[in-house]
DNA sequence: GAGTTTGAAACT
DNA sequence: CAGTTTCAAACTC
């Protein structure tokens, strides 16, 4: 490589020492841009750019980097030496750094050790290609050859940065958006894979399935959004792939990671299945691709729930990364942070799952229990029948009494002030042949179900004592308690659904409401629902006083006798 | 360390 | 806006 020394990088330029402070979580984002000043030039304001004095006489070379164990600060600092009077001439710290990788602001850890050392061969370093420009700073002991991007070059820097920021007004500002209250410095805990952030431009990878640092978002350990028009993306939460290189990284394997990133690439392991073309036109907004519009359409699925779980996440970027952040979940499967939670997560306690089981195990035994008394009055019916038949043998009688008895099972049925809609005389030709339960059904009355068998047998066996029609009726009949049955239970569970429908979308409402006006301190709805946030913007709890329904008590109430003590309202 | 791959930036 | 070229980092061997 022709390292042309540079115009005047090196040697210095009495001037600044450019201090530049930025925001550490970028690591080495390639242009990753803090543009705070820059040679007077006048930039775009950014929020989360720290400037810091550009004289410093003393110009320690250092560079304050924020202790990952401080994720909860502000400001995630990285205080970097610019300029040449560093007290570490450059040919004392070219050895340190071999060029190609030493570039750095080493990314896994978050501790980054190195100013920028650009590589630059074309661009004089006044291009976005340069890294040491696209984050503002001057060149200082950097590997490049016809620099620019220094102090005695100052007219052209500013002119290159006009020309810059005129095709791209935004070209200096941080690509990764996130929240302004911080959260960016918590990103890169180790084995905390925190991803609020959202580039902002998206990346745009084809090949890498943006788990190599070539991807943007992966270099800047963020989750890829609906913002990119990457191509079998993986870099999405719950992606195989990307766990294991989060393991990998954890573990701090670079052999590991690089397998596992090839793997993934190849398709070797996970989600071989999900290999897909994702363009972030699937992924905007909630516009999720469930159809078939590419070869990795259920892939896409998938990572679009991912996404839009990180978009909402990263996009109340201010408060309320969604739903909820569990924290180093040990039954978490993944590290990452984020895992879907229902928003009917606090309504529903295993007390109301427990009764709701309860009851419909209770409607199940009274079904089987009138069915043992329409048994009864069967029989009853059948044992007269036999003895109008051996009296008289009279054929209408017999059919009179056939019907009687048939009549006394609809009158059975419906007794209780059940929903019962008894077509048995409409749709009896339909009825001839047992109805067989449902798969719900069976689960629903696998204790019962010997029991009714064996009532049903006992039913049969009754029948044949030579009575086809009483027989048959009595088939319809044991049927018809079955779907009477059934109907039951499906109801009542049908309705404590729909209890719990109304409470889910309160909820639902306010916490739309909370990410909206970003709060960050309790506050009470209009309805009466107040929500925890937490000081740093997180929500951990949402409507924690969400006055509880009743799951069960209004479907127990449906049957005739009330049969259980149902739960007090508002029980947490 | 040389060569290749990759994707952003720049350009058309 | 899409396609192409340039560029430098990331990666492979």
């Amino acid at each position: 490589m022709d390292d042309l020394p540079p115009p005047s990088a090196q040697t210095g330029s009495e001037e600044p020492d450019s201090v530049v402070a930025f925001d550490v979580t970028a690591k080495k984002l390639a242009r990753q841009l803090d543009f705070a000043e820059f040679g007077g030039a006048v930039l775009p304001e950014l929020p989360h750019f720290q400037s810091q004095s550009r004289c410093h006489s003393e110009s320690p070379a250092v560079m304050v980097v924020q202790s990952p164990s401080q994720p909860k600060s502000p400001q995630h600092l990285m205080v970097l030496p610019v300029g040449t009077q560093s007290p570490h001439p450059v040919a004392a710290r070219k050895p340190d750094f071999p060029k190609s990788r030493s570039r750095s602001v080493e990314t896994k850890d978050a501790t980054p050790k190195k100013q920028k050392q650009c590589n630059c061969k074309h661009s004089r370093c006044l291009k976005l290609y340069c890294e040491c420009f696209a984050s503002g700073i001057y060149c200082d002991g950097c590997n490049c050859a016809n620099c620019y991007n220094n102090v005695e070059n100052e007219v052209s820097r500013r002119e290159a940065v006009e020309t810059t920021l005129e095709r791209n007004p935004n070209a200096f500002r941080p690509k990764i958006a996130s929240s302004p209250h911080g959260p960016r410095e918590s990103r890169d805990e180790i084995g905390e894979v925190v991803m609020l952030g959202k580039h902002n431009k998206g990346c745009h990878c084809k090949k890498s399935s943006c788990l190599k640092k070539y991807c943007e978002c992966f270099q800047a350990n963020i989750l890829c959004s609906e913002n990119c028009k990457c191509m079998d993306c993986k870099n999405f939460e719950g992606s195989d792939e990307r766990q294991a290189l989060l393991h990998g990284d954890h573990v701090n394997n670079m052999a590991y990671i690089q397998q596992a990133a090839n793997a993934a690439i190849t398709g070797a392991i996970g989600s071989s299945g999900y290999a897909c073309l994702s363009t972030s036109k699937k992924r905007k907004g909630s516009e999720l691709c469930f159809g078939p519009t590419g070869k990795d359409a259920p892939f896409n699925g998938i990572a679009q729930f991912h996404q839009a779980n990180n978009m909402l996440s990263s996009g109340a970027s201010t408060s309320s990364p969604l739903p909820v952040a569990h924290v180093g979940s040990p039954a978490a499967p993944e590290p990452s942070k984020f895992s879907f939670r229902s928003l009917l997560a606090d309504l529903i306690q295993m007390n109301d799952l427990k009764e709701l089981c309860s009851v419909l195990v209770v409607l199940s035994s009274e079904a089987s229990k009138n069915l043992a008394e329409q048994r009864i009055a069967v029989k009853q019916i059948n044992d007269s029948l036999q003895i109008s038949r051996a009296s008289t043998g009279d054929r209408s009688q017999l059919q009179k009494t056939d019907a009687k008895a048939a009549d006394v099972e609809c009158e059975s049925l419906n007794q209780g002030d059940r929903i019962v809609h008894h077509n048995s005389n409409s749709d009896s030709s339909d009825t001839t042949t047992a109805r067989p339960m449902s798969p719900g059904t069976l689960a629903l009355m696998c204790d019962e179900q010997d029991t009714m068998f064996t009532g049903a047998a006992l039913a049969h066996g009754l029948a044949g004592h030579g009575c086809n029609t009483s027989s048959h009726m009595l088939d319809k009949s044991v049927s018809e308690v079955y779907i009477e049955q059934e109907r039951i239970v499906l109801t009542k569970f049908r309705d404590c659904l729909n209890k719990l429908i109304t409470p889910g979308e309160i909820k639902e409402t306010n916490s739309v409401e909370a990410r909206n006006e970003n709060h960050s301190k309790n506050f009470t709805s209009n309805s009466g629902y107040r929500q925890r946030i937490i000081s740093n913007g997180v929500i951990k709890n949402v409507a924690l006083s969400a006055p509880r329904i009743p799951l069960i008590d209004a479907a127990a109430h449906h049957t005739s006798n009330k049969i259980l003590t149902l739960p007090e309202n508002g029980k947490e």
